[in-house]
DNA sequence: TCTGGGGTCCTAGGACCC
DNA sequence: TCTGGGGTCCTAGGACCC
């Protein structure tokens, strides 16, 4: 079977967090609402059992919007904008905390409503999916339809679908009629619906390319198409230009994979204020352990050992360095990781304030299938009857 | 009062080995 | 009297995604 004759869908929820937190407080729909508050954004309840809850102008913090609803998109305020910034636009919009339990709850609903079609499932992350629908019965409108109504009824969600050729076609078909869409994309429709788009539309193609690729007029996917591959390559290397060439023209050979093993495991906080290395050393001593503990933690619960642990700090002006060392035998215990995240704090010269600091363990490997180390054997060679 | 947290993948240079 | 040539591991940084 040649692969354009798959038929893969991408499924993806509609404002997923903001949607959950609306299915827990229906009274906040057709409002603009922000999640991304801490603790101190969580609704206080009243005598009367009404409900008071926050508004974006009260936050003070240096947090980003995680999600907001389609009426506070309205007011300009989009995911990864920062707090201090949002309420400024939209002073008036609630203000919730997010809740990242209750994502996932909902996550694993929608998830096994999708695994009563088939098991060729897609992770990718907690609110969307590729599907491999290839092989199900029916037109892919029908499929896409149902697959749609079963998430409603597991979740009380909606969610939006393509059903392409190719994972790169699903992905941006999935927008093209949010939310509560059905998108079918065929190759037949790639001049029409696809060459239109911006080219930082594709998955892959970032806020860095997309502006070199402006600077350079290529403002569109159709503008790729249309590109000299020689001056693509001469911009951006023959690797990726020759990936600009075939997304442009819709091609995307990649599978849909249906399992994969964690590669790297991490902790990172951001200070509420810039920590200077010397003078807050104990808060910045306290917080390292912390996080080395909770990475600990993850590895222990999850089932995985690490050889390689590193640590992230970034400074007062933003610049960010990490260094990473790998250790002769695995570990998940926090005090190895410790250790090994101080050796590379060694290395870094303190001097500026922190204002994040992370610890990260990689080059992963399941405990179960970790060879234990035999005791080595002593070499007593006179004494073999002892 | 700009700019979170948890990931993956890629590149590139140097070490090291055969 | 230059400097082979792969392959793999380690490390640092950066782009990108959700």
């Amino acid at each position: 079977m040649t692969l354009d004759t798959r038929r893969i869908a991408h499924l993806d929820m509609d404002a997923f967090y903001a949607s959950v937190e609306l299915l827990r407080y229906p009274e906040l729909r057709g409002q603009p609402v922000v999640i991304g508050g801490g603790r101190d954004a969580i609704p206080e309840t009243l005598a009367d059992g009404s409900r008071r809850f926050r508004r974006l102008r009260d936050y003070a913090g240096r947090g980003v919007v995680t999600t907001s609803t389609y009426e506070a998109r309205a007011l300009g305020v989009f995911s990864a904008m920062g707090m201090m910034k949002a309420a400024q636009l939209a002073p008036d919009a609630i203000l919730l905390p997010t809740d990242f339990d209750s994502y996932r709850h909902y996550s694993r609903l929608f998830k096994a409503a999708i695994a009563t079609f088939t098991l060729q499932i897609e992770n990718r992350g907690i609110d969307e999916i590729y599907i491999d629908v290839t092989d199900l019965p029916g037109d892919a409108r029908d499929i896409g339809a149902r697959m749609k109504q079963a998430v409603r009824e597991a979740t009380g969600l909606t969610c939006s679908i393509c059903i392409a050729p190719n994972k790169l076609l699903a992905k941006i078909g999935s927008e093209l009629d949010k939310p509560d869409g059905l998108t079918l994309l065929t190759m037949d429709d790639l001049e029409r619906r696809i060459w239109p788009l911006p080219a930082r539309k594709v998955n892959g193609i970032g806020p860095k390319a997309s502006e070199k690729l402006a600077a350079l007029g290529f403002h569109t996917v159709g503008d790729l198409a249309a590109a000299d591959l020689g001056v693509l390559q001469t911009h951006f290397g023959r690797s990726y230009a020759a990936w600009l060439a075939q997304i442009a023209q819709g091609h995307d050979d990649r599978p849909v994979v249906v399992s994969s093993e964690p590669k790297s495991m991490s902790r990172e906080t951001t200070f509420e204020r810039d920590l200077h290395p010397r003078h807050d050393r104990a808060v910045l001593s306290a917080a390292f352990t912390g996080l080395c503990v909770r990475v600990a933690e993850d590895l222990a619960r999850k089932g995985y050992l690490g050889r390689t642990v590193g640590i992230k700090l970034r400074f007062d002006d933003f610049r960010t360095v990490t260094r990473d060392l790998t250790i002769p035998a695995p570990t998940a215990d926090a005090t190895a990781i410790r250790r090994a995240a101080t050796e590379c704090l060694k290395r870094i010269t303190l001097d500026r304030k922190l204002r994040l600091l992370g610890v990260r363990v990689s080059a992963l490997t399941d405990e179960k299938h970790v060879d234990v180390p035999e005791p080595v054997q002593a070499e007593l060679p006179f004494d073999h009857d002892a």
